[in-house]
Parts: structure tokens; sequence; C-alpha cells
DNA sequence: GTGAAAGCGCTAACAC
DNA sequence: GTGTTAGCGCTTTCAC
């Protein structure tokens, strides 16, 4: 019960009567060591729970393996994963390990998780952050101040900084215009999470689409649904209930392919026929939405891409004796059409 | 180009003309350096590339916040990220970072990273240990000797250990079983790859249903298709074309939910109807399962009770001043009847 | 405002 | 085989 005093290999080498220098020729198995001196500490060790202190064990070579890091908002959706993969292997070519967290779209878990790999020696951190209403960027500028290296996976105002993203505006204007272009006149957009920046990015990239078209834009086309999929999925059953039939839109541009799935799973369950009554479309092409038994219409960001271009600049930045200019590096999105859409006759 | 000497607070020091004190106080936004040294220290530490090293930051107060690990053995599965959610969120009660790493399949991988781990004073690890043929389980034994908590996501021959898993020959036995009821005869495993120790669970699982059954097993029934997407779809391709219609299975039990997704596209693309022509059943439950257009009956893994069970386990371990008993938790795994399925007439 | 010196927990020479 | 000693790169206290 009473906090016990935190164990060192001074202590163990005290209390088994021998030298620092003997208990850690024992950690380090050594052969020098007498097997009855060596049980002994080995069973101090057990039984007193001691735990040597990585950081200490390695401060004289400096160094306890390369690795980088990477803070996802979200680790249970295959677009971070994939770009976590993309960075995982160019940072395997490198000689690098990556290890992965998740923020949660949790602003202060974020800063935790740059806090942790600053203080653990992982040598830099791909961020996809957490952009809040007023975004605080604190702990960025406090990296700035450690020289610590980063690349953000969005741009952020007020901080100049690596960058590789996509271009989410031109993304959904790519699928309004398809639409369009396919006789589609009723559009609207299920818009995604209000904490997420891309929102806000497709929502305006959705608009825009409209402007340069002949077709007005109005403020009702755009439906908050989240891409939560039990939320979407309730949200899209309220949406069509709230509606005749003949007001119906006859396409949906949705904010990403998990809220997409899950549209297209309400769609069935109220008996809308995709994409004969309703044509719909994804956004970031994972993997689901290519085997789904409609597949998915989408616009496909080169997660691979991202995380290695990521984890590329990482690592120049990590190695590069010199300052390294800044890059921002905006790769573009490609319409996928598969069989969750159609042409309108 | 040449390796220039490693910086430190001292080259700093020394090149700023003032002493490591100085240094420090500008690192750690102290007020009280004079505002023309500080920004000469800043301008030094930019030009250098000097970057504190962290352990030597945090030796003093002898930690850089409470963290753990996992070590999964893919990234892009659903099912591990839910266990690692899981993990997170017992982690997150106890005032714990996750952090999480992925070995892809590779048993070098899985043993950097548990060096890398208790090098950076991950203060203990869940591991879903990847078992190969002669189990290298060197890695174990070295963490064992270092006292380091960990906790294995599957039972390893030869090492006494924290284990939280699941009955996997229970699990395909349920399945199997259910069919057998529901008048299937012709029933077949597509079985995962090799180097996953739930392969051959599974596999042992769907031969024990038959021998408590009257049906007689033939090794015939176990195709080992791989849990690849690509690849369990070409190999469910090739496996159907080489047969007649009426040697047709009239039911699959699949590897896992990634290979059941697979297949059903492919019996798709090859015009088989499921469940009209053949039944298929999954394995995990992973949330995609679900939301299919042909809900998946599936095997259902807890996965998030057993993150949570492993990362309790795994943080008594490590905060308790005394010797804790090993434990091994076997969950129990449940039959999700979906529409992927259906009783033979 | 700034510097000198002690010390964090461990490893590695080298002496005994 | 085992102990002594000198660091590793930083922070911190306390003088100045």
């Amino acid at each position: 019960m009473s906090k016990t005093k935190e164990m060192t290999i001074g202590e163990i080498a005290k209390r088994a009567g021998v030298s620092k220098a003997t208990v850690s020729a024992v950690l380090n198995e050594k052969r020098t060591v007498n097997p009855s001196t060596r049980e002994k500490i080995l069973h101090l060790i057990k039984t007193l729970n001691y735990r040597p202190k990585g950081f200490a064990r390695n401060m004289k070579t400096g160094d306890a393996g390369k690795c980088i890091g990477i803070i996802v908002k979200e680790l249970n959706y295959p677009f971070f994963t994939t770009i976590a993969e993309g960075a995982k292997e160019y940072a395997s070519s490198k000689g690098y390990s990556l290890i992965i967290a998740s923020s949660d779209y949790n602003h202060l878990s974020e800063e935790k998780f740059t806090n942790l790999f600053s203080a653990k020696d992982v040598r830099g951190a791909i961020i996809a952050p957490v952009v809040e209403g007023n975004s605080e960027i604190e702990h960025l500028f406090k990296l700035r101040k450690l020289n610590y290296p980063f690349v953000l996976l969005a741009d952020i105002k007020g901080i100049a900084a690596n960058v590789v993203e996509i271009d989410n505006k031109r993304a959904v204007k790519k699928a309004v215009e398809y639409l369009i272009k396919n006789e589609h006149r009723k559009i609207v957009h299920f818009a995604g999470p209000p904490e997420s920046a891309h929102t806000k990015e497709r929502i305006d990239g959705f608009r825009d689409a409209f402007s340069e078209s002949t077709l007005v834009f109005n403020k009702e086309m755009i439906i908050p649904i989240g891409s939560n999929t039990r939320v979407s999925y309730e949200n899209t059953i309220k949406y069509f209930k709230s509606k005749n039939r003949k007001d119906y839109p006859t396409a949906i541009v949705c904010f990403n392919d998990l809220q997409a799935l899950a549209v297209m799973t309400a769609l069935r369950d109220v008996n809308i026929k995709v994409p004969k009554d309703i044509s719909i479309i994804g956004n970031d092409d994972i993997h689901y939405a290519e085997i789904y038994s409609v597949p998915l219409t989408t616009i496909r960001s080169p997660q691979r891409e991202i995380g290695q271009k990521a984890a590329e600049i990482l690592i120049n930045n990590i190695e590069s004796p010199t300052l390294v200019p800044i890059e921002h590096i905006v790769y573009d999105t490609e319409l996928i059409i598969r069989k969750s859409t159609r042409r309108l006759d």
C-alpha cells in the first residue's frame, strides 16, 4: 500500500550485497557472473519487482532504436490505417519502426501524444491534426521550440509546417460534376462531423460545383448526418421518412465511405434501390467500398502514397544535418466509378 | 556529409558563450532569460539542428508519461483495431496512453517492437504473437528477465504468461453444428494463412465438429485460400471453376470475416447466390460484416472485451508492488445469425 | 540573468 | 567474478 520507494539497480545491488556492475551484468546476460550470485540477484529482481529503466540503459549508446510515430484521428477507420501502412513502408525502407496513436478526435489526446513522442525520443511525428473551432496549436509550437520534426496531414492556419494532404474541395466538385453530367438535378450532400476539417472543405467543394453549373445551390442541400455508422444510419432513415418520394434527391454525395456504406444500408432497409432510385458517391475509397455488394462509386484518396510521402518528408527532416525547407504536398483525387451510381434517363 | 558530432546542450552552450543551465532555461521556456541571449540560443538551436534528448530531460523526474503498447499482427484489419480500442478504453480510465504497433505477421518485427517498448519505457505490452513453425520466443524470455509486464493474445507453448484469448476450436464447431442442424451435408472450410495460429485451431474445430456428428470428415474439405482479399477472391473463383455445379458445397465456413467478404464477392462475380445456392459463415464479426448488403452470419469474438481485459491484467501487473499470479482468460464466442446462411429444404 | 556543481539510473572500462 | 569509477545529456538548486 505504502508508496514503495522506486527500485533502482543500486537498491538491488545493496540488498544482494554486490555492486551495481554485477547486477548490470546479470541484466545484460553477461556470462561472467557466478551462477549463485546470479540466481540470488534474479530472485531479488522478481520479488522486489524491480524494472530497469530503459532510458538509463540506453543513455550511453544515446539511442534506443530509430522510430517515428503517427497520430491519427481514429484507429478503426481503414482510411487512416492505410495511410499508416504507407508510412510504415517508407519508414521500414529507411530502418525506422512506426508506432501509431489515435487522438480519437480529441485535442488534448493529440497534445498528450506529441508530448509523449518527444519525451520518449520518437524521432518525429506524422499528425492528422484535430482542428477545433479555435484550433489550439500551442503544442505544435512547443514541438517547434524543441526542433522536433513533424508533418501534418491537413493544413492548419497559423502555423507554417510540412503538410501532405488531398484537395478536398476539388474531390467533391468532381463528384458533383460527374452527377450533373449524368443528368442528375436533385443532388444533396450528406456532411460529416463538425470536428473534422474535411467536413467544411467538402461542403465548400459541393457548393463550388453548383456555382460553376447552371444549377442553384441552397443550404438545404447540406444534410449533416455525421460519419459514425449508427448515427448516419439513423439520420438517413429519418431524412427519408420526413420526405415524400417525389422530393427524394436522385443522388447523394457522401462525406466518406464509411458513411456511404451506412447510408446504403439504411436505404436497403427502407427499400430504396441503389442506384436505381438513388445514386450514391462515397469519399476515400476504403477497401470495403470495393467489395460491398453494390460496389461503391467513390473518390479515391491515395492513402498509401500520402503515408509514404509524409514519412519521406519526415525522415528527410530527421536526418538532414541542416535546415530543410517546408514542403506542402497536395495530392489529387480520382473518381472511381462503380455500381452505386447511374446515368439518369 | 561528414557525420556531424551529435549535438548536445553543452555544445550549444559553448557556441553561445553561455552555460548549459541557460540553454536549459530557454528550452523550458523559463522567463528569466535575457531576450537577446534567448534569441541567440534559439537561433543556434535551429541552425545547428539541435534536438534535446527526451530521455535525458526526463531522467530527473524518472518518467515521461504513463503508457502501454499493443503489438498487433495487422493494422488494417478491424478485428485488431477494435481490440486496440478496447485496450485504449481501459488504459485511459487508468491514466495510461496506448500506442499501437504492427508486426505484419513478421516475427523479427515483433521482436523489434518488444525491444523498442522496453527501451523506451513503455510500461508494458499486449502482444498478438506471431507463431511460426518453431516459434521463437527468445524475445519473451528477455522481457521476463527484465521483469517487463506483458499479456499475450494467444497461448504459446513453452512459456507461462498472461493470456487473453478466445476458444477458436469451439467457435468453429458452433458454426458447423449450426449448419448440420440446418440440414447442410456438404460443408467445407476455407482456411486461413499458415502463419496464423488461429488457422490451425480453426481447422481443428472444424474437424472436431464432424467427429461428433454422423458426417465423415475428409481432408479435401479444408481449402486453404488465405485471408488476403485479392488472394482469397482468386482462390475462390479457381475453386468453383474447377468443380461441377453438383459438387459444390452447400455451405462454407470461412477463416475470418475479411476472407468471407472476399468469398462472397467472388461468388457474386461467378453468379452463385448467397444464401440461396451457398451459405457462408464468417468469423470475428467485424463491423463491415453487419453492413454488407448480404449481412454476414458470423462468429463473434468479443473484441472490445478482449482488449479491455488484456489492458486490465497488464496494468494490474504494472502497478502491483508484488508478484501477480498469471492469468489465462478464455472468452467464448457467439454465433450471430444474419442473412448469408439458410436452412436447406 | 547567469553559472557551477550535483545528480538522475544505468553501462562500460579497467582494476583487483 | 566482482568492485570502482567515470561518464551519458540533461535539470535543478543555489550562489553570484
